[in-house]
DNA sequence: TTAGGGTTAG
């Protein structure tokens, strides 16, 4: 009902009008009475000029300044203080620099106006150097800066970075008394707001003799970006005169605070008592759409874009294409992508923007191969790679485990000079991580210097990853130590960690700090890992009563670690009551059925087998098939479980059958349990022997050279026969083998597997 | 003063 509304109320509303030049600029050029070109300029193409949304469309082309220049110079009045500052505020309007620099060159009698307007230009195109440079040289000349000089010069000393030379712009300012003026005083706030300075910010709001809404819209922004919620949203309510801006300030803040439902309803209001909507409202609607999922309400959002004509903005289209791409609808994101935005200021990095979106959605609906398809393309078109693309493929590379092509990014970002920031410092950190190479992801972390929450816990989730349990306590209680404070990701990390590497006390001790010392809630991943950690370590009775203790038990995966366990313990009383359970819960899922009947194997209770087995048929229930994969030359081979479809077949089986024997010799044995059909132990046997990893390892072993490193890649967890199969060959062999399941990494080498074989 | 794409999870 409350959407319904809101749509409707939506589609109502007429947005902010933009007009350009000012009645004010024109004014003065008509009473300058200086040049007919420059008033017929004016009085023309105002009308044509005019677009409801915003002001790039209503800028002058650079090839339009020029005759009106070339006409002033004609007539003798370019150089006049006058007509030369409106000149020098038409270039500076066009992103002309070059030129403005040479008419500010040309102008006789420079005044303050003359100085402010090129520093402004050059604080504005963020030539913030250049800013600062002129701003001296103005200094030596004699000429006094106004309010307008200084907020300038304050907005370059905020981009530069430079708070001594802002703080002694403020120290200037109280000397010579410059006076209250609002905007100086906001570009003040606004300057030690970015610096972290809050509390001057604070004093100098409070002690505004007049505010207006900028003061309180800043104000709002700054409480928001140092996630102080509540004060921001007090500020608000408190302020007389709520704007665009003001409206646009706070909803855009709660969604960067995660806060995407209050953001939400807080667009609802102000489509039903705020201001008409402008660009920017539209641009952040489809934001928070997109972070919700919300389809339709993107889709109301692009008829209404449609309809006013915006979709011409380069921000909008960027926004819709993805949204649409976080909503799974890339073919409705490519469509609109294909049409190039016009009017747009900076094609390049709009460009950029766009493909990066595309190759996100890509990556975030699994198709990995689209978006290094599209990550090439982009190469050959010249499109800027910048960290946002960069990081995104990073992440398609973790999550596919294609090491090869992880390297190719990370040598790419070397190449293009990208520092490693926390998003591309933790997306190279994981994709190593879930590469298999945690050495590397631990060189990485040790060079990054700006380390947060996220990137700390990429490489604590690293090692648990790699079933280095300890190692992902040593570094969580590094990142404590140097106050970093860990969120509720951090602490999967840690669990997780405890869980593969057997530590149920330590475990134990970070699930009650998380509540007690740090005040997160327990999740699902949470009580799964609290579960897996008690169950895996043999205590299935008392990870049983920990479920029903903390009330979750209508959670599935926690009884899925639980029945995981029951298997690895051989408890089938337990495992048959949890999996009874679970069928309750998801009687449509195959694990249930296939746990189930592997326990009934283990003990050898083949009737129970069968039947599992036919409820899961009659039921329609599909088991997903083993696959295992290996990379070798930039090439992938996959191998299914009795596969016989590789081109060297015959070659693999027959190798395996070989090293089988050899094993043997050395005390592997064949683990006949785990087979869930009833039959002979030579048809036991075979079918063992096909599994996917020992088909992948053995033509790993066959394809390349004596001592190299062989990865593989598995969709299931492995079985404990692979396990003991992998394990030998790796002695007997000499050969370093790592095999990543769905859930962790087994370091197989000298006979041993990093795991402990606890897993 | 306000807008678009990025990272960690049984």
């Amino acid at each position: 009902m409350l959407i319904a509304r809101f749509i409707l109320r939506l589609l109502a509303t007429e947005t902010t009008k933009v007009t350009f030049p000012s009645t004010r600029t024109r004014n003065v050029l008509e009473t300058a009475q200086c040049d007919n070109h420059l008033i017929h300029y004016f009085s023309t193409t105002e009308h044509q000029r005019r677009s409801p949304f915003n002001s790039i469309y209503n800028l002058p082309n650079n090839k339009e300044v020029e005759p009106l220049h070339a006409q002033a110079i004609k007539n003798g009045s370019a150089q006049h203080q006058q007509v030369g500052n409106h000149l020098l505020n038409l270039y500076v309007k066009c992103s002309d620099l070059g030129q403005a620099q040479k008419l500010f060159d040309d102008i006789t009698n420079r005044d303050v106006r003359s100085w402010t307007i090129l520093i402004t230009g050059f604080a504005k195109l963020g030539s913030t150097k250049l800013g600062l440079d002129l701003f001296a040289q103005m200094q030596y000349d004699g000429v006094c800066p106004n309010c307008f000089t200084l907020s300038s010069v304050l907005k370059c000393c905020s981009c530069l970075n430079d708070l001594r030379k802002g703080k002694e712009i403020h120290g200037w300012v109280l000397r010579k008394g410059v006076g209250s003026d609002v905007v100086l005083e906001n570009s003040m706030i606004d300057h030690y707001v970015k610096f972290g300075n809050f509390d001057y910010a604070r004093i100098i709001f409070e002690s505004m003799s007049k505010r207006d809404t900028v003061s309180w819209n800043i104000m709002i922004g700054a409480y928001l970006h140092i996630g102080v919620v509540d004060k921001s949203i007090d500020l608000f309510r408190r302020l007389p005169i709520k704007d665009v801006a003001s409206w646009n300030t706070i909803i855009v803040g709660l969604m960067r605070n995660g806060s995407n439902v209050k953001a939400l309803e807080l667009l609802y209001q102000m489509g039903k008592v705020g201001p008409q909507f402008n660009n920017i409202t539209f641009s952040i609607a489809l934001a928070i759409f997109a972070s919700l999922s919300l389809l339709e309400l993107g889709r109301q959002i692009h008829g209404k874009v449609l309809r006013v004509g915006l979709l011409c903005d380069g921000f909008i289209m960027n926004s819709l294409v993805d949204m649409y791409c976080k909503c799974g609808k890339m073919d409705r994101a490519l469509a609109i992508s294909k049409k190039p935005p016009q009017g747009y200021d900076d094609m390049q990095s709009s460009n950029s923007v766009l493909w990066s979106s595309i190759v996100s959605g890509y990556v975030q609906n699994c198709r990995f191969e689209k978006a290094f398809k599209l990550f090439r393309e982009m190469v050959c078109e010249g499109v800027e790679m910048d960290e946002f693309t960069l990081t995104t493929l990073a992440s398609a590379c973790a999550n596919a485990g294609i090491l090869e092509q992880g390297l190719q990014i990370h040598a790419l970002i070397e190449k293009l000079g990208h520092k490693l920031d926390v998003f591309l410092g933790s997306a190279i950190i994981d994709m190593y991580a879930k590469c298999g190479s945690l050495d590397e992801a631990r060189s990485i972390f040790i060079q990054t210097d700006s380390r947060n929450t996220v990137l700390w816990t990429s490489i604590i989730s690293g090692c648990a990853l790699h079933g280095q349990g300890r190692e992902s306590i040593h570094l969580f209680e590094l990142m404590l130590k140097e106050g970093i404070r860990p969120n509720e990701v951090s602490f999967v990390g840690v669990l997780s960690g405890c869980s593969h590497a057997g530590l149920v006390e330590e475990g134990h001790a970070y699930f009650r700090s998380m509540q007690e010392d740090f005040g997160i809630v327990p999740g699902v991943e949470h009580f799964t890992c609290m579960v897996d950690l008690l169950s895996r370590a043999g205590h299935l009775n008392g990870a049983e009563d920990f479920i029903y203790r903390n009330g979750i038990s209508h959670i599935s995966s926690v009884w899925k670690a639980l029945l995981s366990a029951s298997r690895l313990h051989k408890n089938i009383e337990m495992g048959k009551r949890v999996s009874d359970r679970l069928l309750e819960l998801e009687p449509l899922s195959a694990g249930p059925y296939v746990l189930l009947s592997n326990i009934y194997a283990t003990s050898h209770r083949w009737e129970e087998v069968a039947e599992a087995r036919s409820m899961m048929e009659q039921r329609g229930v599909k088991k997903n098939p083993g696959q295992s994969w290996i990379q070798l030359k930039n090439q992938l081979h996959t191998f299914f479980r009795g596969d016989r479809s590789h081109p060297q077949a015959t070659e693999i089986y027959s190798y395996l059958e070989r090293l089988i024997t050899r094993l043997k010799e050395i005390g592997y044995s064949i683990d006949t349990d785990l087979v869930t059909h009833d039959v002979e132990e030579e048809q036991k046997e075979l079918i063992l022997g096909f599994h996917s990893e020992k088909l992948a390892v053995t033509y790993a072993l066959m394809s390349t050279p004596c001592g190299s490193l062989i990865r593989v890649m598995k969709n299931l967890r492995v079985c404990t026969d692979c396990h003991a199969f992998v394990k030998y060959t790796s002695k007997v062999m000499g050969r370093e083998i790592i095999v990543r399941d769905p859930y962790r990494f087994h370091h197989f080498k000298h006979g041993k597997c990093s795991c402990g074989d606890y897993w």
